[in-house]
Order: C-alpha cells, then sequence, then structure tokens
DNA sequence: CTTGAAAATGAATGATCGTTCATTTATTTC
DNA sequence: GAAATAAATGAACGATCATTCATTTTCAAG
C-alpha cells in the first residue's frame, strides 16, 4: 500500500534499457570502453550478462546510443535556447556550450575520448554531427569577421580552438573544486572574447 | 660482407626494446591501450609475444615507459629551448609547445587519452610530471599578470584554458592538409596573444 | 484469472587475453 | 673458438571476454 500510487508510467519496460545506458555512461567515462565488460555493466544494473541482450544488440550499440544521443541532445539544445537577443552571437553560444559541458562530464568524456573505437558506420554517424555543431560556432565567426565585430584569422581553425579550449574544461573542472560554475564560465567567457579581440565589455549586440 | 660496416651500436640488444616501443606507441594511439593486446604489438614487431617479456615485465609498463618519457622529454625539450631572448615569454612557450606537440600527434595523444588506464602509482608519477609543465605556463602568467603585460582572470584556468586548446591541435592537425605548420603555429599564436590581451605585434619583450 | 509476450536467469560457447616457462637460438665476452 | 649470457621460440596456463540460448520468471492486457 504506496502512501502515493506508484507511477505505473510505461511499466517496468524501458527502465532497464536506461539503467544500462547510466551504468555504462559512468563506467565508459571512468575505465574506457574497451577496458570495461559487459559483466562490469550487468553487476552495476543489478542483473545478470544475458538480460542486457534484452535491450541492446551488442555491446558497441551501447556505446553508439550513448554518443548519438548525446549529439543528438546538443544539437536540440542549441537549436531550443533563446539566449537574450541583445547577446553577442558568439558570447551566447560560449555560455551555452560551457553550461552544457559543466552539467555532463561524463557524456563530453566518452563522447570524445571513444571516437577510437566505434566502428566505421556508427563513426561516420557521430562525426557527422559533431561536424554539424561545429559548423554553428563557424557560421557564428564568419558572420562576426565579416562585419568586423571578430579578430580573427580563419573560422575553421579558430573554431577547434575555442571548442578544444572550452571542451577541456570537463577534464579538469569538479563541483567539490573552490571555483564555482559561474566563475569558470565567466573566466572563459573572457578568454573566448578576447581571443577574437570583442571587448568584454561590449558583448551586446548594437542594433541599428 | 655489408659495404659499409653495420654498427655495432650496443649490439642488437636494446633494437627489440625500442622496436617494441615504437609499435606499441603507434598502436596505443590509434586504438587506445586497453583494446590493443600483446600479441598485436608483438606482431607488429616481427617477433612472438613471449618475447616481448626480455624488454618489459608487463603491458602497463610499456605504458608507463611511453608516457613518462614523453612527459620527461617533453620537459628536458623546454629546458634545453633558448628562444631568441626578445621574445615574449608566453608566445615562447606557445611557440615551443604547438611544434614540439605537432611533431609528435603520437606521443601526445597516449600521453592525454590513456591517464585512465594507468595503475595508480604510474597515474601519480605521469600526473606530477604534467603538473610541473603546467607549472611553467603559469609562471609566465602570474609574471606576465603581476607587471601588466598580460591582462587576464587567474593563472591556473588561463594555464588549462591554453593547454587544452594548444594540445587539441595534435587531434586534428595533419601533415597531408591544406595549412602548413606555420600557419598552423601564426594562427594559434595570435588566439594566445589576444587571449591576454597581449597586443600581437608586441611580442617582443621590452627591455629597461 | 488466464494468456501471451517480454525480461531475466544460469549455464555454456568459442575466442582471446596477459603471462609463464622449458627449450632453442643468437649474441657477446673472454 | 668456448663459455656465458641474453633473446626468441612455441606451447601452454588459467582467466576473462562478448555473446547465445533453453528455461524460468515477471509483467501487462483481455
Amino acid at each position: 500500500m504506496p502512501s502515493k500510487a506508484q507511477r505505473p508510467v510505461q511499466g517496468k519496460r524501458r527502465q532497464t534499457a536506461s539503467k544500462v545506458r547510466a551504468a555504462a555512461l559512468t563506467l565508459f567515462a571512468r575505465y574506457g570502453y574497451a577496458a570495461v565488460s559487459m559483466r562490469q555493466i550487468a553487476s552495476e544494473v543489478g542483473v545478470q550478462p544475458g538480460a542486457l541482450y534484452n535491450h541492446f544488440p551488442t555491446k558497441q550499440d551501447i556505446l553508439k546510443d550513448l554518443m548519438l544521443s548525446h549529439m543528438g541532445e546538443l544539437l536540440t539544445a542549441w537549436t531550443s535556447a533563446k539566449p537574450h537577443p541583445q547577446t553577442d552571437p558568439l558570447v551566447a553560444f560560449a555560455r551555452f556550450h560551457i553550461r552544457y559541458h559543466m552539467e555532463r562530464a561524463d557524456e563530453v568524456f566518452v563522447s570524445y575520448m571513444e571516437l577510437r573505437n566505434l566502428e566505421a558506420d556508427n563513426f561516420a554517424a557521430v562525426d557527422a554531427e559533431r561536424r554539424r555543431y561545429e559548423a554553428i560556432l563557424t557560421g557564428i565567426l564568419e558572420d562576426g569577421a565579416a562585419n568586423g565585430r571578430y579578430a580573427l584569422d580563419d573560422p575553421k581553425v579558430t573554431t577547434r580552438a575555442l571548442i578544444a579550449m572550452l571542451t577541456g574544461i570537463a577534464t579538469w573542472y569538479r563541483a567539490s573544486g573552490t571555483l564555482s560554475r559561474q566563475t569558470v564560465e565567466d573566466y572563459y567567457i573572457n578568454l573566448v572574447c578576447r581571443a577574437v579581440s570583442l571587448e568584454p565589455g561590449k558583448t551586446q549586440r548594437e542594433n541599428g
């Protein structure tokens, strides 16, 4: 007799599948895909190894699912993000990227460390998404360079440099540390702005 | 009867050991430590698996050797690097870092992707070297910030941001591409300079 | 409550893993 | 060239790997 009726949402059906995803994500992030066994994942989920195959056909499919989901959610999140319309586009993108990546250290870690372990088809699919995401930043840089708002040598090189810098936060930032998320975000925004000679004070888009 | 006397240098003794290192480096960089077997390494060297154990006691020792050697050589290279004395210290360091890392993509890749696969003792040793290297840049930034040459929020955060940005070159730069090493180097130097508000034209150290 | 389907079990498959070792082969030392 | 030493072989070890499957258990729908 539960005091509040247990949600009968979609049965227990899809529950194990998402527990598998969660366990695999944590283990892959910590030990690496190749070093994690299906037995470890099963043990973490609290199930026998064979049961995993009711939800994912192979170990590789778990990795593919995690990485494609991450990229898909990242792109969706950007599309539906509505930054303050006065904010400079580069600043808006960088703030979005920093926040999203600080909140999902494991996903980020797996998604850029395990590319090597994707089979050819899966790599192509994930890499296409990654390029779509980078193209967003490249477009912003091209626009800003065209009208003189940013100073930069090459939009694609700058894209890779900035993405590497920002994504790197996930490799060292720990919520338990002394720096708050907001502080780290602000410091990195300053670095990004200066890297393209956008005066940090002038991050409001000029209208008219 | 060799036309030119075969170098009897140190016999064939250490020759296999360095072939093992080279093979392991290439394989680890391409497939990851955990995904590479001792049999693959032996096959690449042209030897039976058991022979590897005449040179390295375990697979883990090969990884430790590769990573510690890389860090040691990196620190030695910096110590013995003699940049033009008029060059701004940050520019000198960044140029050194970029060049060193573009020339050794495999070493760099292994050294920052395989940290997870080091046993505790080995990780501690490698990480200590890594921190020694980062401390060099942090020191440069602190000096420059103290006398107003650079604008930055936090030397340690800036160190991590710049190192991530610069090291990221190894993940995408290919000598076969359209961009020359010198071009990439120059673009990144501009990014670094602007990131700390050091006017790119003013990269000569002022004396007096 | 009955029925059909999905999920989980528990045991097994063959393959591959890192590592060992007695033996043979190659190299260095005297 | 003989003796000593190191390297390489080839076969084997037990452990663990991803995956399969007949069977049992659990769950959702009628």
